[in-house]
DNA sequence: GTATTATGGAGCATTCATGTTCCATAATGG
DNA sequence: CCATTATGGAACATGAATGCTCCATAATAC
């Protein structure tokens, strides 16, 4: 990796790190997180727009890679969903700019690629609730955003402090999958 | 209720309404879909940040409004629980609001104040680990986020007309308190 | 109906992010 | 070591949002 790529991937990281707290802080305020120039950072993507756009790009590009590492499709549901989970946390600062830019919120091709992305993830719960392992009287695209909410509050509630991170995957799949109550117990 | 008092509501709910949209949107935009010209907004709210901290207060004060009309200390834990869901998944945008203000992300007063107007429910959560109602194995501050966020992704969901919202507290309910997967059945 | 209060439009100064250009310096590659 | 490329600082123009003032008009109260 040149420095070029270097120095665009660290506006890349220091953007999403500082948008995803403030969609409208200043790029002087990105660029200097990046610890680069704003002239720099105009070479790289000239207009704001730009940047957005670009970043835009990058944070779905992680997810969908994340999610299609996870192979969702193969295996039990639950240890599928389980490995989706574990790699898409550490995503957290892309998620939670993704869900935080009015331009992503306001833009139609954008919605449309986000749930492209996590189309494998509403494959594997269609599959699980065809094979029983799954209750099958939520509607799909209610668990993928219920499945997805739960990840991006569990990153925010860990960057608060609240929680630790390293718990944030577990306390999800409990959480999501067999809920909060204290399960019936197998009669005796 | 004088006619300063309805100006005054139509503006709070109107930037409600846009802020929670787009937290960089222009007053201009505020007053008018609020229907008001923009000296006025600025004769009751003279700056900007004067008019996010009056929106914040009041969004806070209808989410411990609400939730202290739930009465979430009575009754079992769950149907206390539903009750303060039903409450609260109306006032949808006034959460989204306090969600995607950087101004309330940023001030540790304001996130005090958050949790706060959230204490009656993490009390009902406790009462439920201790009456063994609900699992013990989850940190309570986990459940309350989880739980408010799920609210909040409810509302988001069906504003993009992914779900109805008078599906939305049933959803969260059984999400949140069941899980997403099939209940081990009890024993034959 | 008159007095009082609320409103909104027009105009203006200020501030700040943005986008751009130019040039000197530093890093990289041959 | 030299040529090329990348960088960053300074300076500038522009535009948009903001905050404010003044005045005419509309709504309300008495």
């Amino acid at each position: 990796m040149g420095r070029p790529d270097r120095t665009r991937r660290s506006l890349l990281d220091a953007a999403v790190v500082v948008l995803s707290k403030d969609s409208s802080a200043s790029l002087s305020e990105v660029a200097t997180t990046a610890g680069v120039g704003r002239t720099t950072l105009h070479r790289y993507f000239p207009t704001r727009e730009l940047l957005i756009r670009a970043l835009v790009e990058d944070a779905l590009d992680r997810v969908a890679e994340a999610i299609s590492s996870a192979h969702p499709a193969e295996g039990p549901v639950v240890d599928a969903l389980q490995r989706v989970t574990d790699t898409v946390v550490p995503l957290g600062p892309s998620l939670s700019f993704l869900h935080a830019e009015p331009e992503v919120y306001n833009a139609r091709d954008l919605i449309r690629r986000w749930y492209e992305a996590l189309e494998p993830v509403a494959q594997a719960i269609e599959r699980g609730q065809a094979d029983g392992s799954l209750r099958d009287d939520l509607p799909v695209k209610w668990v993928v955003d219920a499945y997805a909410g739960a990840i991006l509050t569990a990153w925010d509630t860990a960057d608060e402090g609240r929680i630790w991170l390293q718990d944030a995957p577990r306390l999800v799949m409990t959480t999501i999958v067999q809920g909060i109550a204290t399960p019936p117990t197998d009669a005796p």
